[in-house]
DNA sequence: CCGGGCTTGTGACTCTATTCACAAGCGACC
DNA sequence: GGTCGCTTGTGAATAGAGTCACAAGCCCGG
């Protein structure tokens, strides 16, 4: 189990504890931090914080739980965020715009180094203080400052194009909100954002729901249970269940 | 194999397909599509576009493909997009803004159907054709015009309590963008996107690439290959490999 | 320095997802 | 009407993730 191969699931994890550890440094009431409240915290199983957690080597003291500013540090370190990272953004229209306004990424070491776009309308206007760039120059712009990461802000149409100019620029990763399907060599990860294809996952569970609870009613209206059709709303927040959030990157590249 | 549970993860799929399909259904060029087409458009392997598509019935004809009208028809029922679905964004600061203004979600078969947000400041406000309106009078608005999901845009301070709220109006599907851990009753489903942990994670790779390629080089000068360290930049997008993409929701309700 | 309580780390198991590989079935052409 | 090429649909094999449950190990109190 030692060594090497953390599990993509476990990578995509590593950021919720990172956050929870985060919240339990700041308030300093505890030192340390045991499987199970931390499970608490990020929304998942204590057993599986524990295998994730392994992975990392053995950071735990047995009886006593994880130190919290020692697993902060190694997950910080596993994840490579002790160095600031560099982003490109490319495409400033809506999105673009709110991304680059968005504080919450220079908290975690992520800095927007600069925007690009082809609108010429939009080249050279202020945006959340940096000054829109063409797009033409990104490839000198990084060999001078050179990118970690470029965002896809663009629609559909330009994804693919923009995403081999970043990687022609030197890119290696890259985070697209575009909703085609960007083709990269294996050695580029690509992470895609896609938020139609969010809310149409919410809409099959919501219709198999129906479905479901529409059944269920039938049913009981046909053993006489119900006069017809009455209320079935469930009780609210209270006894609020965690929920298990996934979010499995994917690296198997899949050539053909 | 056939009839009711359709893998999370084929789910989190068929909106791929969809768009795939969509593409083709518009070009009118082939009336059919192999298997083997659409994992190309799809990014996926052919195997698994049979296997998924074989959880939806048996929709396509040996020799030949499937009709590409037809299974738009099928997998836009199995999402249950054959009806629009009204959403509400709580929020409207950089990100809500940008959600609310964006066109594509209409495209999708779903409708923004009210702004709230708790900012006096910034209730009243018109954004993309829409008034924001105060979150106290969200059940009540919701009574009148049901929400089938809640997108949450809000700081993560907020956001428990705007799931609350959202629940307690009738909503059972809630998108959320901030980075807290949201919990909700096992009848609800929560999806979160959380851009920080998606450039975490490919700061992980990138950092792991970092360290597999300067390892590669200490080899390669010790073997005496290179002068020191020169360029290992990788050839462009030319043969660019598909790129397999998941996103895995999740809906074990893992509760304790 | 011993025993009890507590919590980790991990093998073993289960469940889910992916991939393989091939028989079955369709259409077209002779 | 037979055969050939192509493509589906799916069992079986494999891989990956999640869960269980417990021995090992630590801390503390006596
Ligand atoms: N806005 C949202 O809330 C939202 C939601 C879901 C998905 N998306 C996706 O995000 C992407 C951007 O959405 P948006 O609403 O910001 O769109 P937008 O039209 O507001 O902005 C797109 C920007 O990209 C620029 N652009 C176009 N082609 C380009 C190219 N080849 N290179 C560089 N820049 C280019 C345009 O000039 C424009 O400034 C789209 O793919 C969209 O599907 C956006
Ligand atoms: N902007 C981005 O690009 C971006 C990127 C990643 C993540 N996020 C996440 O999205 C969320 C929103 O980000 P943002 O940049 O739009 O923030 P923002 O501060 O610009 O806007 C937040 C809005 O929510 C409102 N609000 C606060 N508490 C509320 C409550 N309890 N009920 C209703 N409304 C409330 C505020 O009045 C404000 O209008 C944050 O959780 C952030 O972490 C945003």
């Amino acid at each position: 189990m030692r060594k090497r191969p953390i599990p993509e699931a476990t990578v995509a994890r590593l950021p919720v504890y990172l956050r929870s550890l985060l919240a339990l440094a700041e308030e300093r009431r505890t030192l340390t931090v045991s499987s199970e409240e931390l499970a608490g915290m990020a929304g998942v199983n204590a057993a599986k914080v524990r295998k994730d957690l392994s992975y990392l080597g053995s950071y735990g003291t047995r009886g006593v739980g994880y130190d919290v500013e020692y697993l902060l540090y190694q997950i910080t370190r596993e994840l490579g965020l002790t160095q600031d990272l560099h982003a490109a953004i490319v495409g400033v229209g809506n999105l673009g715009r709110a991304l680059a306004s968005f504080k919450g990424f220079a908290e975690r070491g992520f800095r927007i180094a600069a925007l690009f776009d082809v609108d010429e309308t939009v080249i050279g206007t202020e945006v959340a203080g940096l000054t829109v760039r063409d797009l033409d120059e990104l490839k000198e712009f990084a060999a001078e400052e050179p990118l970690a990461i470029g965002i896809i802000a663009t629609p559909a149409d330009g994804a693919q194009e923009v995403a081999e100019r970043l990687i022609d620029a030197g890119v290696k990763s890259i985070l697209t909100f575009a909703s085609s399907v960007v083709k990269v060599p294996p050695d580029i990860v690509v992470r895609k954002v896609d938020l139609s294809i969010e809310l149409q996952i919410l809409s099959f569970y919501q219709q198999r729901r129906e479905a479901i609870s529409s059944a269920r009613e039938a049913n009981r209206v046909l053993e006489g249970e119900l006069p017809g059709a009455a209320g079935l709303r469930t009780g609210a927040a209270e006894h609020a269940a965690s929920f298990d959030e996934r979010r499995a990157g994917t690296l198997h590249s899949d050539r053909r």
